[in-house]
RNA sequence: GCCGGAGUGGCGGAACUGGCAGACGCACCGGACUCAAAAUCCGGCGUUGGCGACAACGUGCGGGUUCGAUCCCCGCCUCCGGCACCA
């Protein structure tokens, strides 16, 4: 690859001072904070800053940069703020690449995860993150996944955890099953493999118990993104509407159908069951009907999960030759088996309702089956022939509904079901497109479910003082369809807990997102052996008063964790109800219009830009580029910017630092001309920086106000260097700029800082800003005719509104372009600007 | 189809509450330094017209509100992300 950068650039010497400074950081535990001693009674200011943990899968990438630079800004500013900050690291370390790397070269997962995680630590050490070192986790470390098991069986003892068959989703190429969450459109997240459906006896985690909370609990989240707030509410998609029941003909049972729009009941003209719905064999049972639809079953069955969600695809479906019966219009409807409906959602039945669904209407078109309009417009007309009519609000009226024709359709959602309700035909009732949470993965690398299964007793928890249930040591990983622990015999059996009697462990292992639901409550105390983490201190740090990471994670573990923390909460482990007070999520970083991939070739290594610019020239480029919660482009040559800036800072502040006087003087009192538009300057910047840091976390917009000050420093230090007022404001200038770049170039910074006769820039206070330095008495008034920019004129501050109309009219410009026209209006915004309208 | 976000110079982007559009940086152009180049420093840099002061136009498109709109409203277009046969 050609090398984008100039030959030689005049640089300071990053690599050694930066080594300098992480050893120095490093020898005084500068960034570990410990617990309160006494949570209760400590009302210090704190601050929780986390950034999503990586899977360590060898290299830092300029995501992991970018997503931890932006945290370590966050901690270095609260710190200097007067903060307890808690700012750990940790790894999501077991997983299938590690498996897979380990089948390929003959390894042990564990060996290749000691590897990689010792390579990034290493990476991150060098990237210079103020980490709390001394709480540093991993998650297949058994001294984790101990409790990992332990939360599980607190799930287990409250009835959350469960082991049952079911249809579930399979990977051909993993040999795994997979959450619902891990497959996208069909496919394997991980692979891309075309998933296919088993059934299996798989270990869930009821989530969907929680389904209510997560949606009614993101009012406590705020400084929550919306597209995030958004995803997680499309994904448990909790739908009204109600549950009714339909009596089969020639038979004592009815069954139940799910539908929101109960207001169209009287237009119900069939009936579809999923191919997969329990009831269809029994009813199709030895009718005329029974081989034909049997038949379509099957081939249902054994089309690939992709293929059923291909969108678009032609309505089929098979009559059963069964009627049920209409529970308001007394009618029987046929019954037909299609695979538009869905077995998982609602009831697995529908009653179909052509005149006012699309799906529905698209099946009776198919079939010749008839449509009835039972909805119609306040005005005008439509043809429920041609096309469904759907409105589900105020401006329709119900038809052809007997006693309820007349009400709105909102009405008749709200007196249909009370009318159901009366004698048992139907009741309100809530639907959720969420479904239990699969966690039990058929492979090798995860913390093994901790239950036995006794033949006397059934499935038996593992008592808490025998955990960690260790992985076994096995030989081989190759996943074979089952899991590869059922090979480890000896380790396999054990005495049932229970009754003592022989028994067999459970072989299957958690899938990593369950890990990863609660590392950031171990932070807390994760050196703790005699406990998951320690009320007091967890109370007293969490919630996270800001996360950070891949919007890629806004449903699968930001919903994970929101579910645990609430069942911690009800089981009584902690104080709160939500584990993530603000979020924060980055954007990703492109290169060449496309993700940074090895198979594309595009990838940027962040190594290779430390090497020549230093860690600190590429935090602050990665903050640089735009707009934190945006997609960015890396520019090879844009990181010049940063670097460049850098090499300027160190040369105009070691110039300065040659003149006497303390690291950050007071501005001198006595300053005018450009000393005090220095003082002005500085002052400016520190508040742009502040805020853009605190409030906006927009760092693209602090680093370009430090870069302003640099500038103007430049241009005024040559003027100022003889006096000694002069000097005292360029120190001022210079110490504080210092100051602010240091929570984006901290080494740099803290070298500097030193050479200005300083000590310990990470422990100094923020600087502040005197408010009489933001505001000079005169300022540029803009003067407008007719709304167009003409004139620009300093002027006193708080002069009355006559005053500067006075002054803009006197203006020979302005004077002219308004002589011998009728003035209209005139405008004066205070401080600010002067608009005259003339007419003529 | 539904939901969320975005559209500003050659490029990344700024303009925070309706008040100077283009901060800061990249690229580019000119100059200084140099035997020369790189680096560095100084200057220029939305488009069109003008030697120039300046003028007209300009924030995806079309309307509207307003003294004044990148910002608010209505109607479109395009792109990105999520969900989607969820009854």
């Amino acid at each position: 690859m050609a090398n984008p950068y100039p030959a030689a650039v005049e640089r300071y010497d990053a690599d050694a001072i930066e080594r300098r400074w992480q050893a120095v950081w490093a020898a005084e535990r500068a960034f570990e904070t410990p617990n309160p001693e006494n949570p209760a009674t400590d009302t210090r200011p704190r601050a929780y800053v986390l950034e999503m943990l990586p899977y360590p899968s060898g290299d830092l990438h300029m995501g992991h940069v970018t997503n931890y630079t932006m945290g370590d800004v966050v901690s270095h500013f609260r710190r200097r703020t007067g903060f307890q900050v808690l700012h750990p690291m940790g790894y999501d370390s077991f997983g299938l690449p590690a498996e897979n790397a380990a089948i390929k070269t003959g390894g042990k997962p564990a060996e290749v995860t000691a590897r990689n995680i010792a390579r990034i630590r290493e990476q991150m050490l060098r990237m210079g993150w103020s980490i709390d070192w001394s709480r540093e986790l991993s998650t297949s470390d058994p001294a984790y996944y101990r409790w990992t098991q332990w939360i599980f069986l607190r799930m287990y003892e409250r009835g959350l955890a469960y082991k049952k068959g079911a249809a579930v989703k399979w990977c051909p190429q993993d040999q795994t099953v997979l959450a619902n969450e891990q497959v996208v459109d069909g496919r394997c997240e991980r692979c891309g493999s075309e998933v296919e459906a088993r059934d299996l006896e798989q270990w869930f985690l009821r989530i969907t118990d929680y389904a209510d909370r997560l949606l009614d609990d993101m009012a406590l989240l705020e400084e929550w993104p919306d597209r995030v707030l958004t995803m997680q509410r499309n994904w448990i998609g909790r739908s009204h509407g109600a549950e009714v029941q339909f009596g089969i003909v020639g038979g004592d049972e009815a069954i139940p159908v799910f539908t929101t729009r109960p207001d169209t009941l009287f237009g119900a003209t069939f009936f579809v069951l999923a191919p997969e719905h329990p009831m269809v064999g029994d009813l199709v049972a030895g009718t005329a009907q029974e081989d034909e639809a049997m038949e379509y079953v099957r081939r249902r069955g054994a089309e690939s999960v992709a293929d059923r969600m291909r969108e678009d695809r032609p309505k089929t479906g098979v009559d059963t030759g069964r009627r049920v019966l209409n529970p308001v219009t007394n009618e029987e409807i046929p019954v037909w088996v299609s695979d538009y409906v869905l077995v998982e959602y609602g009831t697995g039945a529908i009653m179909a309702v052509p005149a006012h669904d699309d799906r529905d209407h698209a099946f009776a078109q198919a079939f010749g089956l008839p449509i009835r309009q039972v909805v119609a417009p306040r005005e005008g007309a439509v043809d429920v022939q041609v096309e469904a009519y759907v409105d589900s609000g105020d401006d329709s009226v119900l038809v052809n509904s007997g006693r309820f024709d007349g009400l709105t359709v909102a009405e008749a959602k709200e007196a249909i079901p009370a009318w159901l309700a009366e004698d048992g035909r139907g009741e309100r009732t809530t639907a959720y497109r969420l479904r239990d949470w699969l966690v039990s993965r058929q492979r090798y690398w995860g913390a093994p479910i901790p239950i036995v299964d006794c033949p006397a007793c059934g499935l038996v928890a593992v008592p808490d003082e025998d955990l960690p249930v260790r992985l076994p040591e096995i030989d081989d990983y190759a996943p074979k369809g089952r899991s590869p622990l059922a090979a480890a015999e000896n380790w396999r059996r054990v005495p049932c807990p229970s009754c003592g009697a022989e028994a067999l462990r459970e072989t299957d292992t958690m899938d990593t997102f369950v890990d990863s639901s609660w590392y950031y409550l171990r932070y807390v105390s994760a050196l703790d052996d005699t406990q998951v983490f320690d009320r007091g201190a967890v109370d007293w740090w969490l919630p996270v008063g800001q996360y950070i990471g891949g919007v890629e994670h806004a449903i699968l573990h930001l919903l994970y964790s929101r579910f645990f923390t609430k069942v911690l909460y009800d089981a009584g482990y902690v104080g709160f109800q939500e584990p993530f007070a603000n979020l924060f999520t980055q954007g990703m970083i492109y290169k060449d219009g496309a993700k940074m991939s090895k198979s594309k070739g595009n990838v940027v290594a962040p190594d290779e830009i430390v090497s020549r610019f230093g860690a600190d020239a590429l935090r602050m480029y990665v903050l640089f580029m735009g707009p934190p919660d945006q997609d960015k482009e890396w520019s090879d040559s844009g990181v010049l910017g940063p670097a460049r800036f850098l090499d300027r800072l160190w040369k105009s502040v070691q110039a300065i630092a040659e003149t006497p006087g303390e690291a950050l003087p007071p501005a001198p009192a006595d300053a005018d001309g450009a000393a005090l538009d220095l003082l002005r300057l500085t002052h400016r910047s520190t508040q742009r920086v502040t805020e853009d840091i605190d409030r906006r976390l927009q760092f693209n917009t602090a680093i370009a106000a430090t870069m302003e000050l640099l500038n103007g420093i430049e241009k005024a230090r040559d003027g100022l260097l003889g006096d000694a007022v002069g000097q005292q404001a360029l120190r001022h200038a210079a110490g504080t700029l210092v100051c602010l770049i240091q929570p984006f170039s901290p080494h740099i910074a803290e070298e500097l800082w030193e050479r200005l006769g300083g000590t310990r820039l990470w422990e100094a206070p923020w600087p502040a800003v005197d408010p009489a330095l933001l505001v000079s008495d005169t300022f540029e008034c803009v003067v407008q005719v007719n709304g167009k920019l003409r004139e620009r004129v300093p002027m006193a501050r708080g002069l009355d509104q006559a005053e500067v109309l006075a002054a803009a009219k006197a203006l020979p410009r302005i004077a002219e372009l308004i002589d011998g026209k009728a003035i209209v209006k005139e405008i004066v915004v205070p401080d600010k600007l002067v608009n005259i309208v003339v007419k003529g």
